[in-house]
DNA sequence: GCTAAAGTTGAGTTCTTTACCCAACTTTGG
DNA sequence: CCAAAGTTGGGTAAAGAACTCAACTTTAGC
């Protein structure tokens, strides 16, 4: 299943955002790139993106930083992997040639249990059971 | 789901050889190549492949030509992509970062769906279902 | 209000992969 | 022997992936 580092990153990053989740303090992009191992300057596009989805918030600024929108089980991978990678879910197979539309049609039938699993699990799938929110005090 | 054009262009040909599977013909590359709409210089490559990973086998001078090495049915779309582009199924994800192995886990799991549902399908099911093997008289 | 610490934006770069093309070679039936 | 087929290996242009960098804006706290 190739899945673009791209994608690995976001979800490692949001796995991270999800421990910061229900404390008080906002993440900052050098702490997250530390802690999960990601060059920063990617990062920061990544983050961009996630921002402009929908699926975390920023604040500017001195005690800037990063938070989930939501709730970490209400966020699929599905939902992350339509942000990050968005090619992944959109394109259509080609109908070219004879066989072409029997060829698309198998195609998307696999295409659709991936889809299918990927909105079956969640970020907080990707967290440490036991472990509660993360305050830092 | 996004597959390479290699990949589609190889289950179309599989197809197409998969109607000439019983006949008494073997099928030529500029045949293949116009009925199911893929560029003959690329489709030799593919060709190759196939025959190398014993999906098809070939006969070289005049009468040469392709054919499907076992029947349709028995032939899945995973032993394809496997050959065709083995990157797909071969790579882990990383488990670098703090929430590298669980995300790593979960990344696992939405292959291994995929994986089993590519599986299920083979050359047979991209084959009309109305036509018997076809016979050039 | 300054200033330093944060996020924001957009451009640029390097490397790999994809999707091809082409020419020379080998085999084989008639 | 020769023409029609497959075989082999090289080459290439364009796109995408994975970064890097610099200049800008916002904000908390003194």
């Amino acid at each position: 299943m190739k899945l673009s580092l791209k994608v690995e990153y976001a979800l490692r990053v949001l796995a991270q955002l999800g421990r910061y989740h229900g404390g008080p303090q906002l993440a900052h992009i050098e702490d997250l790139a530390e802690a999960e191992d990601v060059p920063s300057n990617y990062l920061v596009q990544i983050l961009n993106e996630l921002r402009n989805g929908g699926v975390i918030t920023s604040r500017r600024g001195k005690q800037g930083g990063y938070a989930l929108t939501n709730e970490p089980e209400a966020v699929s991978l599905f939902d992350v992997m339509r942000v990050i990678d968005p090619g992944l879910f959109a394109n259509e197979p080609s109908r070219a040639g004879q066989s072409g539309s029997l060829v698309a049609e198998a195609l998307n039938k696999i295409g659709a249990s991936f889809e299918e699993r990927a909105k079956e699990i969640s970020i907080r799938d990707l967290m440490p059971r036991d472990a509660g929110p993360m305050y830092y005090i």
